[in-house]
RNA sequence: GCCCCCUUCGUCUAAUGGUCAGGACGUCAGGUUUUCAACCUGAAAACAGGGGUUCGAUCCCCCUAGGGGGCACCA
């Protein structure tokens, strides 16, 4: 029997869908139709004070756009904190974790002192075999993982290769918080058990936590999952892609007027080849991803390309789709509402017989709206 | 500071223990076009540096440098 491949897109809804997380819900969604599996979404959203439900929203937005649907119906993490909370009770209950009550300060105080020694600033693991009848009065412990301090944590990643990590390195991490919720690394492990989850593609700032992931995953006994983590895309100077480069939401590249077939090739040939085919359908997209042929560096964004790319489609596409598109667009520019008045119904007949000339002119779908300004002029 | 990852034209990338190191975007020069765009043709443009291994390294190993990520009661 052939175990069906079930991978996840978890965003955590503390802003719209970036384009890093855009790529990563792409890949996670063509390695799921290249196989035949299927695609879950699962919204993270345990940080309470950081989610919002617009966020939770716009991500949903922009996958639809992007035209990446997902199967099953969302799972919200916060909902399934019960099950974290049992998990985390279980390893206690099996001494695969313990509770600690050190205070904010001796934890401060500990990393202050580790740094100066010159190793990692994590917790010393003072709890670990320490008598609960020591507990000093007026601290609500937290619940921390039994992390093996011998040896070494081997991912076995499909992009990255065989990573080494050495378990002294790694400290024993809070599993359940002093208000009885869970922690990410918790959580995650215990959904994506629970999700039959089968691959996890997601970016590389992930790849320290797939080694505490993999060590829970042992704990319980579970089969961990395989892990596939993709390098982050940077901005054009080659610095973390933040909000003066491309970090933008998805929806501002729509505002912008590109297509979402163009965003879509353009975002899987970052870090993704396949020989010299630079232009692909969807359809070649299923058809040819694969895990492996996912470089290992980080790729730069560059809008020139990305301009050239919508200018293809923009050809490629039935008038009748970009008349549609460029209705929708209008709305949403910041002049939108001026400019739909000033269109009209007359306008819009115009700019539909002028479209041909129009689509070959123009990168984007706003400069076929400036270009077709002169058609819209009051006599 | 400690741990992990990365390094081929400006950018995205391909390939190979022996190649003129290939393609795409961008750039430049022509062609076509009333103009612009599109399109066509051509050009410049890369193996980070240093040691090895080898008859021979861009490719294998080590070191250095540079870049990135991680080290929370965030996710």
């Amino acid at each position: 029997m052939s175990a069906t491949v079930v991978t996840r897109f978890a965003p955590s809804p503390t802003g719209y869908l970036h384009i890093g997380g855009a790529r990563t819900a792409l890949f996670n969604w063509l390695y799921a139709r290249a196989k035949g599996g299927k695609m879950l979404l699962r919204i993270e959203d345990t940080d309470r004070a950081r989610s919002t439900e617009g966020a939770i929203l716009a991500i949903l937005d922009g996958l639809r756009w992007l035209e990446l649907d997902w199967d099953e119906e969302p799972v919200y993490q916060l909902s399934r904190a019960t099950r974290h909370r049992e998990v985390a009770e279980q390893l206690l209950a099996e001494g695969k974790a313990y509770r600690c009550y050190a205070s904010a300060e001796e934890l401060a105080a500990m990393r202050e002192r580790a740094r100066a020694e010159g190793r990692s600033p994590g917790y010393d693991g003072a709890w670990r075999e320490r008598d609960e009848s020591e507990a000093p009065e007026g601290i609500t412990p937290v619940i921390r993982f039994r992390a093996p301090h011998e040896g070494d944590t081997v991912i076995e990643d499909r992009v990255q290769g065989r990573v080494v990590f050495p378990n002294k390195n790694l400290d024993d991490l809070v599993i359940l918080r002093s208000d009885g919720t869970p922690t990410y690394n918790l959580s995650v492990v215990v959904d994506d058990h629970d999700m039959g989850i089968t691959h996890i593609i997601r970016g590389d700032d992930h790849l320290t936590n797939a080694t505490r992931q993999t060590q829970i995953y042992k704990a319980l006994g579970w089969e961990t999952p395989i892990f596939a983590h993709v390098p982050l895309i940077h901005g054009p100077d080659g610095a973390k892609l933040s909000k003066r480069h491309g970090a933008l939401g998805v929806e501002a590249y729509r505002s912008m007027g590109y297509l979402p077939v163009a965003l879509r090739n353009y975002l899987v040939r970052l870090g993704w080849s396949h020989g010299d085919d630079e232009i692909m359908s969807t359809e070649d997209m299923v058809r040819w991803f694969d895990l492996e042929a996912i470089g290992r560096s980080a790729a730069r964004f560059d809008f020139a390309k990305l301009e050239n790319l919508n200018g293809h489609y923009l050809r490629a596409t039935p008038d009748a789709e970009i008349m549609q598109r460029l209705k929708a667009l209008v709305l949403e520019l910041p002049n939108g509402g001026e400019l739909a008045a000033k269109i009209g119904p007359e306008g819009w007949s115009k700019l539909e017989r002028a479209l041909p000339g129009l689509k070959d002119r123009a990168k984007t779908l706003v400069e076929i709206l400036d270009n077709a300004e002169y058609l819209f002029a009051k006599r």
